[in-house]
DNA sequence: GCGACAG
DNA sequence: ATCTTGTCGC
């Protein structure tokens, strides 16, 4: 495990040495319990909030919450987020008791400037499998889906590689950015982020971190 | 130099 | 990401 009080050179090199590391392949076995990840902050502040929240594949219920809280030692930089959210949610991962077979993150994965998204990095330092399902585009060009719910276009970098896909997780709504983090193939994981966006257009491993991590801000507040 | 830019 | 009330619509 690297370190995290980095400059931004040092951060670059990491994610470059790592991504080599990365394993575009078939999921290991069945996902039965999924987990999704979140950070939270107040509006000028670095005192960041983490959340792992693990549900029942099936059922979709909660099993388990991972919490943390921290101050970020890194600022928000387009591309270099792992550094500033990653430690909290390592730190989140270690209050888990069960061990979950899939992490879903709220960034990208391969989707990435250099390929490295903060889903890769949490899949390469756990070597687990991970997706990345954004809301928003960091990098890369495509083509709009159909309205429909699951349907989804490629996104590609500037060579021409498909670096992930946009998908449809409810009809007429956005669609969400879906990549590869680790150990899965992007079929699976767009496959995955369906299964887990049964009504709404966030996945519920996500929508549940997120809600989790916003309820410790505020509870914060006193 | 200009525009883009996960959370 | 966060700041923020009501409001339009299924």
């Amino acid at each position: 495990m690297h370190d995290w009080d980095i400059t931004f050179e040092q951060a670059k090199q990491i994610q470059q040495e790592l991504r080599d590391k990365v394993r575009e392949a078939p999921l290991p076995g069945p996902v039965r319990l999924v987990a999704g990840a979140d950070a939270s902050f107040s509006k000028g502040s670095d005192d960041m909030f983490a959340a792992i929240v693990v549900l029942d594949a099936k059922t979709l219920e909660v099993v388990d919450v991972g919490r943390a809280e921290c101050r970020a030692l890194f600022p928000y930089v387009p591309g270099y987020l792992s550094f500033r959210e990653a430690p909290a949610l390592l730190q989140a991962w270690e209050e888990l008791d069960v061990e979950p077979d899939l992490l879903v993150c709220d960034a990208q994965g391969r989707a990435h400037p250099r390929k490295f998204g903060l889903a890769c990095h949490m899949g390469v330092l756990l070597d687990i499998p991970t997706i990345g399902s954004a809301k928003n585009l960091l990098c890369g060009e495509h083509r709009d889906p159909a309205p429909d719910k699951g349907s989804y276009r490629s996104i590609y970098d500037r060579e021409g590689e498909v670096i992930g896909s946009v998908l449809r997780t409810r009809a007429e709504v956005n669609p969400v950015y879906v990549s590869v983090g680790h150990k899965i193939t992007l079929p699976a994981a767009r496959r995955q982020i369906m299964r887990f966006s049964p009504k709404y257009r966030i996945p519920e491993p996500i929508r549940h971190a997120h809600n989790e991590v916003n309820r410790m801000r505020r509870a914060a507040l006193e």
